[in-house]
DNA sequence: TTGTACGCGTTATCAA
DNA sequence: TTGATAACGCGTACAA
C-alpha cells in the first residue's frame, strides 16, 4: 500500500495535478463540478497531501512553532493546548520545540529548528520571551513572531498579556478588605519580570493604603515550592508576624501553606495565604488556594492566532491584554485578632 | 537573506553536493581533509539541511511522533520530555499530536498526520495504547510504533511499562505492615487497565494476608480529585471505617485528603492515605503523599529508544519492564489505635 | 573517493 | 477555467 499522490487523484478525477493542487488550496478559479470530481477521488483514494513536499514546493509550510523553555508542567500543557487549537481550526501543524535557556546554543538550536522544518512563524513564551538575544535574531530572520507574557513589548511582534502589576494589586487589596495589615510576600523568580510585577502590584496596595512595605515583609522565592516553604518560614519568624502571605506564584504557596503546617498554624484563621496562577494545583492542596486565575489557555490560543494573521501578511495589535480573575478559596480569612 | 542551500555549501567547499550529502549523512567514504573543507563550509554559512527536502529525497524523514490522549499535564509533560531527550540524542525531530479518543475521527486524524508529516515511526501513550481499532490500523500502514503501557501486550508492537500489579501490591503490604487492616481502595477510571491491576495489586495483598477485600472497601473513582473526593467520603461513611486509602493515582489521593480534612480527620494519625504515581503533586500537598513512583519520563524514553531501533531495522524486546519504587512520605503511619 | 542525472510530491509560472 | 512544465532542496542509483 504506497501512499498516495496527487497524481493518482488527479488520474482518478480526469484532471491535471494542477486543478487538483487549485482544490487543495481553495483557489476560486475551479469549476464547481470539477471540484466536486476533484473532492470526490480524493476522498475515495483517502488522499493526504504531503507535508514536505507542499513546503518544499510552496513558500508557506503550513507549519507554525512553539518554543518553551518552562520547568512548569501544567504552564506547558496549558500553553500547548491553547495553540493547538487554534492550529486545528486553520488547519495549521504545530512544531513544538523545547529548549534550555542556560545553554549558551540555545538560539543556535532555535535557528536551527526554524531553518530545518520551514516553520511560518514562532509563538515564544516566558522567560524565551524575554531573551532580547534571541528575538533580535529572529528578527534578522524575517521571521513573524508572537510573545506570550514578555518582560518589556518588543517593536515590531505582537504580544499577549495579562496585567501581573493589577491583579497582584486587586489580590493585596482584597487581604486588605479582609482586615490583614502586616501581609508578607514571597517574590518570584528574580529573572523573570512577571516577578517584579507582582511585587510591585503588592506595594501599590500597600502604600495606597498607607501600609507599611518594609524589606521584612519581603522575601525571595524562586518560584518553586522548595522555596516558598524556605521563605514563608523566614517571614514567619520574624518579630511581627504577618497574618498573611502572598506568594507570587501557586507553587510557592502551596510551599507556603507546607511551612504553616509545619508550624502547626491553623489556615485561614492564624495566617492566610493566597497564590498566582491559578494552576490545577491550587484547588487540590488543602486549604484550597485563594489565587489569581491566569488566562494561559487563552494567551496561547490568541498568541496563535495573531500569528496567523501575521503570516498571512495582515496587521496584529503590538498588545493584547487579556483578563485575569481573582478567584477566593479557603486559604484565606479575616484574621484571628479580628474575630476576638 | 535568502535561504542557505546543498548547492551554497557545495559551492563554497569546490565539491559537489553529492559529497555535502555525504558528509551530511556520515557516510563513511569521504576523504578526512574533504570532509574537513565541507564542515567548515557548512559552519562558515550557517547550513541548516532542509528537513522537507530531505524526506522528500529519502526514505526517512528523521521525524518521529509522539500521539497522547491525556488530559493529565503532568504526565503529558514526563511523556513528552522523555521522549524529547531521546531523539535529541539521535538528532531526530518530534512531532507531537494532541488527539480526542472520543472522538471518532481519531483514527482519521492520526492517520492523516502520519501520511502528511511522513513520521518514521511513532510512541503511542495510553490510553490510545489500548485502542485496538487505532493499532491495527497503524499496522495496515506498516508503521513502526511503540507502546507505552498497554492494557495488554499487542503483537508485533515493543510495549514499555511498569508492574502496576505488583506495585499496588507492595503499597498495601506496606500498609498492611504498618498494622492497618480495613485498607479501602479507591479504583481508578474504568477505561484505563492500569486501573484494574492495580486494583487487582490491592485484592492480592489483602487476600494473601488473609484480610477481607469487600466491596465495602472499593470505591469507584475516574482518576480525577474530584472523584477520588467523592469516592472517599463514600468509604469512610461506612460503618467499620477503613484506617487507610489507597487512592490509584495521585490526584484521587489528594481528593481523599480534601475529604479528609473536610471530615476533621488527622493524617497519617486518625487515617492514612497513598497514592500512586509520584506526580510533582505528591511532595505540595499536606501532607506529603506517600506514592508509587511510575518512571513516566524513562518509560518514554526508552519507547522512543525502541522506536529508534526499530526504524533502523534492527529488532526490539516484546516488553520492557521497567522499576517502580515506593516512595514513602507523611501521609501513611500506624493506625491510631495501635498507638492506644 | 567523487560526481552526474534523476526523482521525491507539491506549488508557481505561464500559456492555452 | 484548465494544463504543461519548471522549480523547491535533497537522497539515490549508477558511473567515473
Amino acid at each position: 500500500m504506497t501512499r498516495k499522490t496527487i497524481d493518482d487523484v488527479a488520474a482518478l478525477a480526469g484532471v491535471s495535478i494542477k486543478t487538483v493542487s487549485r482544490v487543495l488550496n481553495d483557489e476560486p478559479s475551479v469549476r464547481a463540478d470539477t471540484r466536486r470530481r476533484v473532492e470526490e477521488a480524493m476522498a475515495a483514494l483517502n488522499y493526504q497531501p504531503s507535508l514536505h513536499a507542499r513546503s518544499l514546493a510552496g513558500r508557506r509550510s503550513s507549519l507554525v512553532g512553539l518554543v518553551y523553555d518552562n520547568p512548569s508542567a501544567n504552564y506547558v500543557f496549558a500553553v500547548q493546548s491553547g495553540a493547538i487549537a487554534r492550529c486545528r481550526e486553520s488547519k495549521l501543524r504545530l512544531f513544538i520545540q523545547s529548549c534550555d535557556g542556560l545553554d549558551d546554543r540555545l538560539i543556535g538550536e532555535v535557528l536551527a529548528m526554524v531553518d530545518q522544518t520551514h516553520v511560518d512563524g514562532l509563538v515564544v513564551t516566558p522567560p524565551l520571551s524575554s531573551n532580547a538575544e534571541l528575538l533580535e535574531a529572529l528578527r534578522r530572520r524575517r521571521l513573524p513572531f508572537v510573545l506570550i507574557a514578555p518582560d518589556v513589548p518588543v517593536a515590531g511582534a505582537p504580544s499577549v498579556v495579562m496585567d501581573d502589576r493589577a491583579a497582584a494589586r486587586e489580590m493585596t487589596e482584597y487581604l486588605l478588605g479582609l482586615g490583614h495589615r502586616h501581609i508578607g510576600v514571597i517574590a518570584g523568580h528574580p529573572d523573570h519580570g512577571s516577578s517584579r510585577l507582582r511585587e510591585a502590584g503588592w506595594r501599590d496596595a500597600l502604600l495606597a493604603h498607607g501600609e507599611q512595605a518594609g524589606p521584612d515583609l519581603v522575601a525571595q522565592g524562586y518560584n518553586t515550592a522548595a522555596s516558598g516553604r524556605e521563605a514563608a518560614h523566614a517571614l514567619l519568624a520574624a518579630a511581627e508576624r504577618p497574618t498573611a502571605l502572598f506568594a507570587c506564584n501557586d507553587d510557592m504557596a502551596a510551599g507556603a501553606i507546607l511551612a504553616a503546617h509545619e508550624l502547626g498554624l491553623v489556615l485561614p484563621d492564624q495566617l492566610s495565604i493566597a497564590g498566582f496562577d491559578d494552576t490545577e494545583l491550587a484547588g487540590l492542596i488543602w486549604p484550597p488556594l485563594t489565587t489569581i486565575h491566569q488566562p494561559v489557555y487563552d494567551m496561547a490560543y490568541r498568541a496563535t492566532e495573531l500569528l496567523v494573521q501575521l503570516v498571512r501578511g495582515e496587521e496584529a495589535p503590538a498588545t493584547t491584554r487579556l483578563d485575569h480573575r481573582l478567584v477566593v478559596r479557603a486559604s484565606t480569612g479575616p484574621p484571628r485578632s479580628r474575630l476576638e
